[in-house]
DNA sequence: GCCGAAATGTTGACACTGACAACCTGACAG
DNA sequence: CTGTCAGGTTGTCAGTGTCAACATTTCGGC
C-alpha cells in the first residue's frame, strides 16, 4: 500500500510495521498504558485509541484484545483487587484474632496509601457493570470475609453462641471506619479535609486503638 | 429560515421555537435533566448535547449556561455539598456534645441513605479538578468541621489542655466510620460485601454505639 | 420610541471517541 | 499446500464536546 508520511502524533503505519508481532504482549501493554494514562488524567481520559497510538498500534488493535473499553477497565479493577487481596493475606493466621484484626488494619491502610490509584479505582470510581463483569469483583469481598472470619475466631475463643448478626455488624464497623480513611488517604478528600501530614500519619494507629477500645467493651 | 420537518429524536427546530424563552429557566431545567440523566445511567452518560434534546433546545444552548460539561456536574456536586450540609445543621448544638454528635451521626447516615446518588457524587466520583471549581467543594468540610467542633466542645467541657492534634484524630476516626457505612449504603458495596437489608438497617446504631464505647474509654 | 448592548438562543463545523465491518498477514495444523 | 485462526490493518459511522458566527429577544439609557 502507498506509504504514508509520518504523521504528527503518532508512529505512522510504516513505522508501526517496523514493531515485531514476535515478542510482545500486547495485551499487556494496553493493560499498563491504560494505568498510565488513569494515574495522570483520570479515569475519564482512559481511551483505547490514546493506548493504542502509544503502543504504536492501529486505533483497532487493542479491540482484539478487550471487547471493549469497559473490558479493559475491569481487567485493571480486577488486577487492584486481585493484589489487594494477596496484600492482606501475607499475614498468616495466628491464635489471636485481636492481633489478626490489627495486623489486617495496618496492611489494609498501608496498601491504600501505596497504593491510592489502585485503591481509587477500586472503591471511589463508577465501575463497570458488576454483573456484566463478575470476574472484576470475584475479589472484591476478601478484605471483609477476613475481618468476618476473625470476629468470628474471636466470638468463638469467648465461648458463648456464635452471633454471627453481631460479627457481621462489628465487621461492617471495622470495614468502615477502614475504608473511609484508605478513602482519606487514597483520594484528595485529605486536602478537602485539611488534615495536617503529621495527623495523617497517626491516623492509622489512633484508628486501630479506637477498634481495639470500642470492641473491648462488653455489650 | 427553511421549516425543517420533525425529525425523529428530538423536537425540531420549528416546535423548539414554540417554547417560549419567557417563564423557562433553562439553566435549572439542564441542572435537573442532568441529574436525571446520572441517576439513570451514571455519570458517565452526562451528556449536555443529550440534555439540550430532551430539553427540545439546540445542542448549544446549555453552552450560554455552562462553560462545559465539568461545570454542570461541579454545579450538581455543589448542590449536593450544600444539601448535605444544610441537613447536618438542621440540630441545634446543645450542651451536651456527645448527643450533638449522636445526633449529626444520624443525620449523616441518613442523608447517605435517602440521597445515595447525590452521597455518591460527593465522594465516590471522580470529580472535576477542585481547583478550577472552588465553589464545587465551598462546603465539602462541613461535615468534618461540626465533628472537630463537637470534639473540642467535649475536651473543654472536661478541662484540661485542649489537644487539637487529639481532636483532629478522633474526628477522623469518626468521619471515617460514617462516610465508610455512608459509601456502602450509598453504591452497590452492599451487594458485594453481602450484606443483609435487617444488618444494614441496624448498623448505623451499632456504629454509633461503637463510637460512644471507643470514645468514652480514657486515653 | 429608538438604539445599542447583553443575554441567550440558533446553525454549522471540527476533532475526537467507541465500536463495527471487512480485509490482510503470519503462524500453525493437517 | 491449504485452510483456519489470531491478531493486526484501514475504513466508516454515530455520537460527543466545544468553538465560531449569526439571529432573536430582552433590557437599559437617552
Amino acid at each position: 500500500m502507498r506509504q504514508k508520511a509520518p504523521r504528527i502524533g503518532g508512529p505512522s503505519a510504516s513505522e508501526r510495521a517496523n514493531v515485531k508481532k514476535k515478542n510482545r504482549d500486547l495485551k499487556e501493554e494496553c493493560i499498563r498504558e491504560g494505568l498510565k494514562i488513569i494515574a495522570k488524567d483520570g479515569i475519564g481520559k482512559l481511551s483505547l485509541r490514546e493506548v493504542a497510538r502509544r503502543l504504536g498500534v492501529s486505533h483497532q488493535a487493542p479491540y482484539k484484545h478487550f471487547a471493549s473499553r469497559d473490558h479493559i477497565l475491569a481487567v485493571i479493577v480486577a488486577r487492584s483487587f486481585d493484589a489487594f487481596a494477596r496484600h492482606l493475606d501475607r499475614h498468616p493466621k495466628t491464635d489471636d484474632p485481636d492481633a489478626d484484626m490489627g495486623k489486617m488494619g495496618q496492611a489494609y491502610l498501608e496498601y491504600a496509601r501505596r497504593h491510592a490509584l489502585e485503591y481509587g479505582l477500586m472503591f471511589n470510581t463508577p465501575l463497570p457493570d458488576g454483573r456484566k463483569h463478575p470476574e472484576m469483583m470475584a475479589n472484591a469481598k476478601h478484605a471483609f470475609a477476613l475481618l468476618c472470619d476473625a470476629l468470628r475466631r474471636k466470638a468463638l475463643q469467648r465461648g458463648g453462641a456464635l452471633d454471627d448478626e453481631a460479627v457481621m455488624l462489628d465487621a461492617l464497623f471495622i470495614w468502615s471506619g477502614l475504608h473511609g480513611l484508605a478513602s482519606i488517604a487514597a483520594s484528595s478528600t485529605v486536602d478537602t479535609l485539611g488534615i495536617a501530614p503529621p495527623i495523617l500519619a497517626r491516623s492509622p494507629m489512633h484508628l486501630l486503638r479506637r477498634f481495639s477500645q470500642a470492641m473491648d467493651t462488653p455489650e
